[in-house]
Order: C-alpha cells, then sequence, then structure tokens
DNA sequence: AGTGTGACTTGCCCAGAACGGA
DNA sequence: TCCGTTCTGGGCAAGTCACACT
C-alpha cells in the first residue's frame, strides 16, 4: 500500500484536534496534516477497529389492561402481530393513516405477521380499532416529559456510555466518531410525497442481517451473545463499518463515520476543489454547449440544452426510476413534456419557459425563466409529436450526459455545477451584499448571501408550526422598544435642558448618561428589526442545506476573517467541527 | 447500450436539549 | 425556577454516480 504526500496547503495543522486516548493506554498525537495520508491504489484505510452497531431495544408487550378490539369485541394478539400494530397505533394522529396506500400496505405486511388464527379472523382494518393503545402510548410519551431530573439524568448518562462505548471507532491513527452507530428500529416505513410503498412494515434487524468491515488485525466486533454477524469481511476500498440490506427497497444501509472524521472532511475539500476547477473551465464549456445547440444531432442538442438547465438553474441530474417503486419524482434528464410549458410571450419577456415539477423528495419546482431563442426553439423541437408523459430528453440520460462531462473535465458530473454555482453565488452575493455596518447587520447580509443559494438550489421547508405567533411576539418586542426609544430620547432631551440652563458638571454627566441609554436602546432597537427581516424572509427556506452540502467552507472562514466576525456566529459547534479542514487553512484573502 | 448493484452524498423533518426572559 | 421558544443533531429517505456484467 502506498501512502502519498499531496497538496500542500497553507496552514496544514489541524489545530482543532485533541490528543486521544484510547482503551489501550496509546496516545496519538494530536499533530496531523490534512493531507497526511491518502492512499493512491484506492483504498481508503489500513487499520479499522469498532465495536459493532446497537441495536434496538427488544419488543416489550402491552400490559393486559391495554386491549386491542376488532369488531368491537377485545381480542390479544400474539407478540408479532400486536408489536406490528403498535407501530400503527402510534401513528393514529397522522394524516397518512387515513391514506388508502398506506392502510393497504400496512394490512397486507401486518397479515403476514399473524398466526393463521388471527388472519383468519382479521380480515379488515376498518374494524380494528387501536384507541386503547394509542392512548396508552400517548400517556407513555407523556409520562416521559414529567419524569425527575435525576431520572433524565440517568437516562443521559447511559446514553453518554452507550456513546463513548459504539459510537467511536478507529480509522488508522485517530479514534473517528461514528455517524450512526445505531441500527434503525423496526417501523412503517413512510417514504416522502405519493410513495407507493408508505405503510410497509420496516422488519426488525437482526445480527445475522449485518456484515462488518473491519481490518483484520483489529479486535473484531462481538455479536450479541448466542447471536452471529452475516459475515464479517476486511474491505479498505470501502471506508463503512457495518451494512445490511432494508426491506423496502432492498437497498443496502451503512454505518459510516461522523462528518468531523479525516475521512468525509477529506472527501469534502475535494469536491469543492473539483468544483474549483470548474471555475477556471466554466467559460470553454458554456461556449461549447451553446454551439452544441445548433449541432446536426439531436443526442447533442438535447445534451447541451439539458446541460444549460443544469448550469443555469442549478438542476439535478434526474436519473431514471423504477416505476412503482417511489415516488414519482424527476431532474433534469428525466424531465417529461408534461413538466415544462413554453411561452414565446410572456407579460414583457420573449422566449419563456415554465418549470413545474416535483424534484428530490417531492419538494415542488416551479420557475418562470426567459431562455435564449436558441434554447426555445431547440425545446419546441423536442416537444412535436410526443404526449405529456414522454420524456423531454428521448435521446438523453445521465450517463450519456456524466459520460461527456468527463470529457470536458476531469471529474466532472452533473452535481459539480451546482457545487460550483452555489460556492461562486456565495461569494458574489457576500461581495455585493455586505455593508461596512454593525455586526448583527453583517450577519444579516450573509444570511441573505446563503439565501440567495438556497432559493437557487430550491431548498425549502415547511413553515415552521409557530411562525405566525412567534412573528407577532418579535413585533411587540419591537413595538415596545420603539416606545422605550422614544421616552429615552425625551429624557435625554430633558437633560440637555437642564445642562443648557446651569452648567454644572451633575448635569453635564446626566446627559451623557442619558445618551447612552438612547444609543443602547436604538442598537437594540434594529437588532430586534434585522431579526424579524431575517425571519420573515425566511420562511419557507432551508439555510441549512446549502451551508452543509454546497458552500465552499472557506468562502464563509474567509469573510468572517476578513470583516472580524467570530467563526461561532456563523457555523455552531457541529459544525465549525465539520469544517474544521477550512477554518484551518482559509485565511482572510481565499477566493474560491 | 442497457441493467443492476454498491457506495456515498444530499435532503427534510422532528424530538429533545439548550437558552433566555419573567 | 419555570416556561415558552429556538437550536441542534439524529433519523432515515432519496438522490448521484461509478462500475461490473451482458
Amino acid at each position: 500500500m502506498t501512502k502519498c504526500m499531496l497538496l500542500v496547503v497553507g496552514s496544514p495543522l489541524m489545530t482543532s484536534s485533541v490528543s486521544v486516548h484510547l482503551d489501550n493506554g496509546v496516545c496519538f498525537s494530536s499533530l496531523f496534516r490534512w493531507e497526511e495520508e491518502r492512499y493512491t491504489d484506492g483504498s481508503k484505510w489500513r487499520f479499522l477497529e469498532h465495536k459493532g452497531p446497537v441495536f434496538a431495544p427488544p419488543y416489550e408487550p402491552l400490559p393486559d389492561n391495554v386491549k386491542f378490539y376488532y369488531d368491537g369485541k377485545p381480542m390479544k394478539l400474539s407478540a408479532p402481530a400486536e408489536e406490528v400494530s403498535t407501530f400503527f397505533s402510534k401513528m393514529l394522529d397522522h394524516e397518512y393513516t387515513t391514506k388508502d396506500i398506506f392502510r393497504k400496505n400496512f394490512f397486507k405486511d401486518w397479515r403476514k405477521e399473524m398466526t393463521s388464527e388471527e388472519k383468519s379472523k382479521i380480515t379488515d382494518l376498518n374494524k380494528c380499532n387501536f384507541k386503547e393503545m394509542s392512548e396508552y402510548f400517548k400517556a407513555q410519551s407523556e409520562a416521559r416529559k414529567q419524569m425527575s431530573k435525576e431520572e433524565k439524568q440517568k437516562i443521559k448518562e447511559e446514553n453518554e456510555r452507550l456513546l463513548q462505548e459504539y459510537g467511536f471507532c478507529i480509522m488508522d491513527n485517530h479514534k473517528e466518531r461514528i455517524g450512526n452507530f445505531r441500527i434503525e428500529p423496526p417501523g412503517l416505513f413512510r417514504g416522502r410525497g405519493d410513495h407507493p410503498k408508505m405503510g410497509m412494515l420496516k422488519r426488525r434487524i437482526r445480527p445475522e442481517d449485518i456484515i462488518i468491515n473491519c481490518s483484520k488485525d483489529s479486535k473484531q466486533p462481538k455479536p450479541p451473545p448466542g447471536t452471529k454477524w452475516k459475515e464479517v469481511r476486511h474491505d479498505n476500498k470501502v471506508t463503512w463499518l457495518a451494512s445490511w440490506t432494508e426491506n423496502i427497497q432492498g437497498s443496502i444501509k451503512y454505518i459510516m463515520l461522523n462528518p468531523s472524521s479525516r475521512i468525509k472532511g477529506e472527501k469534502d475539500w475535494q469536491k469543492y476543489e473539483t468544483a474549483r476547477r470548474l471555475k477556471k473551465c466554466v467559460d470553454r464549456i458554456r461556449t461549447q454547449y451553446r454551439d452544441d445547440w445548433k449541432s446536426k444531432e439531436m443526442r447533442i442538442r438535447q445534451r447541451a440544452v439539458a446541460l444549460y438547465f443544469i448550469d443555469k438553474l442549478a438542476l439535478r441530474a434526474g436519473n431514471e426510476k423504477e416505476e412503482g417503486e417511489t415516488a414519482d419524482t424527476v431532474g433534469c434528464c428525466s424531465l417529461r413534456v408534461e413538466h415544462i410549458k413554453l411561452y414565446p410571450k410572456m407579460d414583457d419577456q420573449e422566449y419563456v419557459v415554465e418549470f413545474d415539477f416535483l424534484g428530490k423528495d417531492s419538494i415542488r419546482y416551479y420557475n418562470k425563466i426567459p431562455v435564449e431563442k436558441r434554447v426555445f426553439k431547440n425545446l419546441q423541437l423536442f416537444l412535436e409529436n410526443k404526449q405529456p408523459e414522454d420524456d423531454l430528453f428521448d435521446r438523453l440520460n445521465t450517463s450519456i450526459l456524466n459520460k461527456h462531462l468527463q470529457e470536458l473535465m476531469d471529474g466532472l458530473t452533473a452535481k459539480v455545477f451546482r457545487t460550483y454555482n452555489a460556492s461562486i453565488t456565495l461569494q458574489q452575493q457576500l461581495k455585493e451584499l455586505t455593508s461596512d455596518d454593525s455586526v448583527p447587520a453583517k450577519i444579516l447580509s450573509y444570511n441573505r448571501a446563503n439565501r440567495a443559494v438556497a432559493i437557487l438550489c430550491n431548498h425549502q421547508r415547511a413553515p415552521p408550526k409557530t411562525f405566525e405567533k412567534s412573528m407577532q411576539n418579535l413585533q411587540t418586542k419591537i413595538d415596545e422598544k420603539q416606545n422605550q426609544l422614544s421616552a429615552a430620547r425625551k429624557q435625554l432631551k430633558a437633560a440637555k435642558a437642564d445642562h443648557k440652563a446651569s452648567r454644572d458638571e451633575k448635569n453635564k454627566k446626566t446627559v451623557e448618561v442619558k445618551r447612552k441609554a438612547v444609543q443602547r436602546i436604538e442598537e437594540q432597537l434594529m437588532k430586534l428589526q434585522v431579526q424579524a427581516t431575517d425571519r420573515e424572509e425566511n420562511k419557507q427556506i432551508a439555510l441549512g442545506t446549502s451551508k452543509l452540502n454546497y458552500l465552499d467552507p472557506r468562502i464563509s472562514v474567509a469573510w468572517c476573517k476578513k470583516f472580524s466576525i467570530p467563526i461561532e456566529k456563523i457555523y455552531n459547534k457541529t459544525q465549525r467541527e465539520k469544517f474544521a479542514w477550512a477554518i484551518d487553512m482559509a485565511e482572510k484573502d481565499y477566493e474560491f
């Protein structure tokens, strides 16, 4: 295995690291270089040791006084059937237990867990009464909230113990935090949007389902007493510690490291370096795709128009999906005729395209944009003789597109455009918006720049349930502060008058005190107003996703350094851990 | 070219912790 | 100290993309 030292960056020492003491008494030095260990042969590590996952707690049967009723009569269920019924009863207040597909899928899977006797008796979900069970669980969660401090403390300590024991691993020379060391408990699958599999039973994962990955020379994790792992392998070409196959989609789930880990941090850094390389050649690529709009070949025109959308609108690539397996959502390459409308003229604009489709997580993308005439004419051409449910780009898919992109630049794929456009937008917006005002005003500018990116990437959120109320509260505070301010101003005026009348030391002092008070209240008022603006503008926009996944953290770090903003105002503790590499290397003059 | 699989990133939501004002 | 509000991390679903195989 070859180890290589690559890329020497500004300040490579990881200042935020700490000495790590392990069970075995070994202490690893805190000094390591971010670029210290990268392997050139595709291997990800040479030593990996961990304790394996934590399993979901076993099912606890209901007390005898909590009953399930079928057709009005109480009925004691077998443990497996009862367990599944509790999943449903815990969701009774949710809208989706009223949805046909959810109920149908649930009932079908529930019946699979029943004894043959139960199966012959329970034939209609509408005759099932889960009310008592539901009440019982509500009471339980209420009781949990009412627990004494000591009880709560005890639970906290137990969680902490579990974290210490299972939450860390050793990868090469570092003790690293594991991202998700708990196995997902059984329950009913929900899915997002109109999912055809909603309500299906997510089965319990046993040790026999788990593949463990660790190094040969490590202490292997022990399965719980009386059980066995499915397999123990030693594959250092991958980064995961454990995996299992989930039963709803048949996909594999993994236990991996926390974003603060070396392996994730390095990958993140690489991602932004690829985006920066795109910055250097994006002009050339844009010229090329504009040229391709005129190609004789339909497939090349389609590729060029799709790439234009990906670049201009930050659309996702849009892989094909198996029909009926997931919610019907699309990205760029999988757009259908029904998802766009063409308007040769709209208001005072020409060649307007209206997009309306469901993207990732069934979030609606709605946008009207004027495009260049050539793009418009091409779109008209692509639409000819097609039905609404036909593919807009029938000669294109993500594989073709990415192969093309790879030829234009090493490592270039569709999603790099999202990263590039997000980061460059942040940098531009920060330049444009940052005022030479107070710190809160600067932070508002930062949030606005962040918001511009979130809007570009269509990162939405449901307005918080308490939004209206909290907005009102804030307004009340502002009004109060305003009253305070005018009162303080009056006092200042009076003091000044007194001072004018008799110019003694005491009066002079009073003026100063009152002046300070006015100033302080003005600042407080300003802060509140900024807060209100920020919150209002943020009602339906989610900033987190772009901050965590699309914005080169070095831009933010540099901005903080340049304007003497404490980094804590921009990144919380977790974020600072994730972006430790960037905090370490970016100086105030960093350019994306 | 098409299909399936595996590994990894991205994305929204929500419970519970932390905070801060009365 | 209590209570309402805000923040944060975890949970887990849903994407992207490479690669093997045919």
